[in-house]
DNA sequence: ACCAGCATGTAAAGTGTTACATGATTGC
DNA sequence: GCAATCATGTAACACTTTACATGCTGGT
């Protein structure tokens, strides 16, 4: 089968929340964990079934037929805490324009500018999607609210960094350009 | 032989700015890509043998019996160029961090708090080891170094990003805390 | 009757890591 | 001679994504 602890967690954790179907789980990953997690169609269904094998969930029948909502047991709750013990696995950067940004010089500045602008535009985007986030969570008062809201304030405070260093970036490259211009 | 566009791109990239041994190379995606990007070892090697084989790269013998230096051909430098050109992979991030705290109150605000001290201090040797990095392209004229220092000036506003994160998420969770303590 | 969206699942292909195997060279 | 490091490569495994296949339900 091969699911990953990784994935077990983020199954685990979401249907901690509350109880749901697959699809609806699918769905929750994407939009809410969306920002910093990411888990495949594919992934999860195996995830449940094995899961479900192991007593870690069960299934409740909905009035709909060929659909299940899916709920966490007092074993899997354990199972979820010891995943959430483990320490982080580092991960493995891949940022594509960071990398593209680094061999700059074979792409050119007016590219590199175009990709720095690019990259602003997605994190102002960001920022004025958490801010909306932020305040429907600041407005929940339950359990999970504040360590959901440690979340948004990391993807905020990522999304102005991306800002500042933009900024930043347009300065290098404008730089760059008039003294390419310059030496020629 | 399944070697991605993304891997031969830093691979190209990589003997782009000097050649060397795919040995060389990979301490070299390690310590100066190992920020914002990840090669492993068993990519690399199939890379060569594919890029050398499309005419991409050419080997050039060393002293050394055994071992040999890769430089990149003139149809290597257009095949970079291209490569460049398409536009970055959105990233599925994996944030095992984030993903912990999201679910937090199953792991409680002790083990929490941990969490954000461990990333802080990680931030802190991070910002530490870049501002090194930084003198020293700023000490080089070489056409790469302002493409190289975007790259740093990235890793620097994200490393404060954390740390400011960090301070704003340990306030939360002691809020949290003595606001559990008062309901019990 | 039909379409859009809900819901579940599998198979194949693609991608990436790990562990292993091998040998050369340099300094002690 | 021996250990550490440089150097190359492969094979097995683990992980993920994508595309496909299937059926139900509610609204028009």
């Amino acid at each position: 089968m091969a699911v990953s602890d990784q994935t077990q967690m983020a199954v685990l954790g979401g249907l901690s929340l509350a109880p749901m179907t697959g699809y609806a789980l699918r769905e929750q990953i994407r939009d809410t964990l969306g920002q910093f997690w990411s888990e495949s169609f594919g992934q999860i269904y195996p995830a449940l079934t094995l899961l479900e094998r192991d007593g870690l969930i069960e299934r409740r029948e909905t009035l709909r037929s060929g659909s299940s909502i899916f709920a966490v047991t007092p074993d899997g709750v354990q199972r979820l805490r010891e995943l959430l013990a483990e320490a982080p696995a580092r991960e493995k950067p891949r940022n594509g324009l960071l990398l593209r940004l680094f061999f700059g010089r074979q792409l050119g500045p007016d590219a590199c500018r175009q990709l720095v602008l690019d990259a602003r535009s997605r994190a102002e985007a960001e920022l004025a999607g958490l801010s909306a986030i932020r305040a429907e969570v600041e407005a929940d008062d339950s359990a999970d609210a504040p360590y959901i809201l440690l979340t948004v304030v990391a993807g905020e405070h990522a999304a102005r960094a991306t800002l500042a260093w933009a900024d930043d970036a347009l300065d290098v490259l404008e730089r760059q350009a008039t003294a390419t211009q310059r030496s020629q």
